[in-house]
DNA sequence: AAATCTTACAACCGCCACCTA
DNA sequence: GTAGGTGGCGGTTGTAAGATT
């Protein structure tokens, strides 16, 4: 991991937003050679940041296959139930969450879910009933379990429902490693040579359209050479403009046998 | 229209674990 | 065993844009 070869470099490095520029610059760079030593990396590529801000500019934002955009209810509730399980563990989170980064995730805790869980009324029940297991405890906390215990809403139970399920899934399949309950998302633009030019764009049809015209969908695929419980998860790009869907750009590599979460999906495909 | 407040999120900071010399 | 460098992570701050007064 860490070396002591890298060339330091001693320079007064620039702080605050990033320009078009150097995001240009940061982007051409490791599309062309990869990343490498990071703490190098900023005097190779003509940048006058530190390594570290490199680093988290392109994890939290230039990387490819990265998701923009609101979080959807899937996303909300997955967020809910790893955070009631594993507290701040904002990295981890974001492994289960493909596309997401945990400075993200860690964002949309404090500035919305975790404004919902401190709420004293009882309208954000199933988030209150969150709290309480959280290793972040919160004033209110003891008196929304109260309230949450007399009356769980409907999103409580779908998100028990889906905790259950990722529960029971990590114990009987991943109990022995450390890999997530949550499928792996290889996204193949992030391979191909198209998106090393065209990082922002996805190939739709025989065009190019820019990612923000976009939104990203998930859809769950049942195939005739899986198990009864085993399914693809997918996702990829919606066109709004024609209102039809392409996958072409995004590819997936692990089975979700996550039979109860369908209803939570955009589509059900049964492709057999 | 201007001033002020609020919100979302980008970016920084400090700490820690790990690695190498 | 220790010092120094690096990468990763979580907490916190800064900033810009939108909302409100």
């Amino acid at each position: 991991m860490a070396t002591k070869t890298c060339e330091k470099p001693k320079l007064t490095h620039r702080k605050g937003l990033w320009s078009p520029e150097e995001d240009e610059r940061l982007r051409d760079y490791i599309l062309q050679y990869g990343h490498g030593c990071w703490s190098s990396l900023p005097t190779k590529a003509g940048l006058q940041r530190n390594g570290k801000s490199c680093r988290l500019r392109w994890i939290n934002y230039l990387r490819p296959g990265l998701k923009r955009g609101a979080f959807s209810e899937q996303e909300r509730e997955i967020i809910s139930a790893l955070h009631h399980s594993s507290g701040n563990k904002w990295s981890q989170i974001a492994q289960q969450l493909p596309g997401r980064t945990d400075n993200e995730i860690k964002n949309y805790w404090n500035s919305y879910l975790k404004k919902n869980v401190m709420k004293p009324e009882g309208k954000q029940a199933q988030s209150s009933t969150i709290s309480t297991k959280s290793t972040v405890s919160t004033p209110n906390s003891q008196e929304s379990n109260n309230e949450a215990s007399s009356s769980e809403s409907v999103k409580t139970s779908q998100l028990r429902r889906i905790e259950s399920s990722l529960e029971s899934h990590n114990s009987v399949a991943n109990r022995e490693s450390n890999q997530s309950y949550f499928p792996k998302i290889l996204f193949t633009e992030w391979l191909s040579s198209d998106h090393a030019q065209n990082p922002n764009t996805v190939q739709s049809g025989n065009q190019m359209v820019p990612k923000e015209n976009l939104n990203v969908v998930n859809i769950v695929s049942k195939h005739s050479h899986l198990n009864e419980e085993e399914h693809y998860f997918d996702s990829g790009y919606h066109h709004g403009l024609n209102n039809s869907t392409t996958y072409a750009n995004v590819g997936f590599v692990d089975f979700v046998p996550l039979a109860e979460m369908y209803s939570d999906f955009d589509m059900y495909n049964d492709v057999v």
